[in-house]
DNA sequence: TGTACATCAGTGAACGCGCGTTCACTGATGTAC
DNA sequence: TGTACATCAGTGAACGCGCGTTCACTGATGTAC
């Protein structure tokens, strides 16, 4: 069976994209299975066709919407040593909140109902976070704790911006402050480094 | 009427430290008005006596999870321009989650949910993370910028580490390198404008 | 100090809505001949 | 190419459980006399 994508796996691949959608949205427990399928242009019961329980969805959504992230990273591999792409990226992950009111930061937003879910989900989503450090970590000349620092800022970034979306100056402050400490971080680095050098 | 606390009062306060609490550890929709008020040692039925609402719990519960952060930081008010001192209360906010196995950090767990509730919670709850900001600063020599990046990172940390607790030793690297790295950051500033000073 | 009464915090049974899940059925698709 | 049949993705009514909320009632507390 040379594999072209049937109808059914289609739909699959459209139900999760929908689910990881609206989960980030309205949160894991904002959405029922109901509103996923109406969006998905079905109706709820063929919603078990797919997936065996709405656990079982969340848990693969989750993981979806990390590899969203990934993959939007790993776009720009072998470009981060440029300082102007590094603030291109920082830019457009921290702001894609407030631009386009679409929040684009999975680990800020899902995080605690990941937390909370089964361990199978939580190891899953763990290797992919160990994998995204590990990442950041080779592409930002492979200064690991850099890496991390930079990592937890950008959730925290995004988190507290969404917390404050009411007062959008300081949303705004916190997103633009972050990205621009962290470059002076990485420049008093490089700095530093080049002085030991000489 | 010379106020003497009333049973009515302090049972109102119990149950909102009870929510808050538990809110905490299974999130705002993984507990009921019923397990609260158990745990608060009543019925399920005289909630109602205290709060319109669960929502109206919610709100006032997240609203009270941030106040006892913002206590703990201001017990430390005036001397965080020593080392130890920043490091200690980074440590012990950072350490939390792991050591008593209670998350500490409302914002890093409760923030997705605050940020889908109504507006008049957002906007208590802004209020209260501005003026965490604004304390932040004037402790950290007024350098507004580090305390943002401070403040985000710790926020990111915290989330992150929750979210890869399967995996002990990712989680406590994060905890740890953000730690540090935002020690190095700070005395690289301090170096810098020690330099500028000369 | 003791008795009658009013108040009201708290009880627990009951209600009803939302939502995850099930199931008998349908109708489109693809295969066998 | 056309017909009969099997498969199965998807439908939508129905179910049942959990949980927020209501309500008639209780019994402890505090006040009036």
């Amino acid at each position: 069976m040379n594999h072209i994508v049937t109808r059914k796996e289609e739909t699959r691949r459209r139900i999760l994209e929908v689910a990881s959608r609206l989960f980030l949205e309205k949160g894991v427990d904002g959405v029922g299975v109901d509103e996923i399928m109406r969006e998905a242009g079905l109706t709820h019961g063929g919603f078990y066709v797919h997936f065996p329980s709405k656990e079982a969805l969340i848990a693969e959504a989750c993981l979806c919407a990390l590899d969203k992230t990934t993959s939007d990273w790993e776009g720009i591999a072998g470009k981060l040593e440029d300082d102007a792409v590094f603030d291109q990226l920082l830019q457009t992950y921290l702001a894609g909140d407030l631009v386009s009111g679409s929040p684009t930061c999975p680990m800020a937003i899902l995080g605690p109902d990941v937390a909370r879910r089964g361990e199978r989900v939580q190891t899953a989503y763990t290797a992919k976070i160990r994998h995204l450090i590990d990442f950041i970590t080779r592409e930002l000349e492979s200064d690991r704790a850099q890496a991390i620092l930079t990592f937890a800022a950008l959730v925290g970034a995004t988190s507290l911006a969404a917390q404050v979306g009411n007062d959008r100056a300081l949303a705004e402050e916190i997103l633009k402050t972050t990205r621009q400490e962290l470059l002076k971080c990485r420049a008093a680095k490089r700095e530093k480094a080049a002085t030991k050098a000489d």
